[in-house]
DNA sequence: CAACATACGTATCGAACGATACAAATGTAG
DNA sequence: CTACATTTGTATCGTTCGATACGTATGTTG
């Protein structure tokens, strides 16, 4: 049997991106059923709306997950260990600016910005996976820095926990730049500045000092 | 005379300040009048609330001033041209991070955590102040680079919209990392490292390159 | 004292909020 | 066709939102 009873006549997968596009540009509680019901499939009742996502917080879980699913997954590369520390995090960093910058959702990061996107104590729980996906990248920035440093690639006495909250804080500002205005070409030249950081505690000279006349 | 009519039961000043602290806890829109309302001298009443501040609105913006004025205050250094241009960059970041720490208020800077504090287009008005001190403290990063450049303390080829951009995106983003639970310590300790990249870019070459075995 | 100015408490406004009851409509399965 | 499953549309629920009307209480001014 392919299906029972009466057919939806908008489509649900395209529903849950129209309301992540929402919830991403907005926020959790400052986004209304209102801006959701007319947002998806052209205008939809209340009836098929709680009929096919339960409530406004289990779309919003929806959402979350998908978004971690697609556009979050520009920092799993951090993870990638077939690659060289540096390239993974340099790849992690331009992945990000450049899907934050894109055009056709909102800009930023919806994990970034999460942070006061349901601020209040009781709601806590309904961002926790983008909380959550916040400490998994910290942890990949260190993992790099400390898969660097067993590598020999950066030196023994870099503090991995130091410079990763450098390369954290300036993956997270981005996302404020982003609704700001900054453009792609910006935070391109910013992340070629940042990985200075790390090209300072290399082991490589050639990479530390330019030459000088 | 002194005050004509009735005195008001709270004081206004330290009505502000409860108001400013939970407007910078959650954001515009998360806050609700019953919470300002009960946070306010131990509980007040509605025709209280606006006889003494007009609106919602109306408080929020004074509360912005507010913040602006005392707390955001520690980034003015930047605009200090008695001080050398990396003292001044390294102390608004320093004087930042303390503060976002501190305890009696909430955790991250309220200018940076405000992009997401009234995200509906028809409110984006209420957070231009925000907004503005956002694009001030990025012209004052950029003007301390610009500086420096001149007074020949980094070297002329260095790209000060690119440096300007790494700074600001860092400083923006220890918003999101205190509201994650990143202590001081940490944060200082990040400062130092960011700092490695202006000194990349110095004129001195003692900064650079640490003595090597 | 009387006159005035201001703040207070109670009670309530209309609108929007998130969420439902219920019956008609529309599909599949037998 | 009948029986069943699911969605749809209309109308509405109770709550909370931001914001006020109105009469009373409490102060200063003359």
């Amino acid at each position: 049997m392919a299906q029972m009873g009466r057919p939806r006549t908008f489509d649900r997968d395209a529903a849950i991106e129209q309301a992540l596009h929402l919830f991403w540009e907005q926020g959790y509680e400052s986004t209304s059923l209102s801006q959701l019901k007319a947002a998806i499939g052209g205008g939809i009742s209340a009836p098929s709306f709680y009929a096919a996502f339960g409530s406004k917080q289990a779309l919003y879980q929806e959402c979350t997950a998908r978004y971690l699913a697609t556009y979050a997954q520009v920092t799993e590369c951090l993870w990638d260990t077939a690659l060289a520390p540096r390239e993974a995090l340099a790849l992690a960093l331009r992945r990000s600016a450049r899907m934050q910058c894109e055009r056709g959702h909102p800009k930023g990061c919806m994990v970034g910005l999460g942070v006061m996107s349901a601020p209040s104590p009781e709601l806590a729980a309904v961002t926790k996976p983008l909380t959550r996906s916040r400490a998994r990248t910290r942890a990949g920035i260190k993992a790099c820095i400390e898969r660097a440093i067993t590598e020999g690639e950066l030196k023994s006495d870099t503090d991995p926990s130091a410079l990763s909250t450098v390369f954290d804080s300036f993956l997270i500002g981005l996302s404020t730049l982003a609704r700001d205005g900054v453009g792609l070409r910006a935070m391109e030249a910013a992340i070629s500045q940042v990985m200075g950081i790390w090209d300072l505690h290399s082991t490589r000279q050639d990479l530390e000092q330019p030459p000088r006349t």
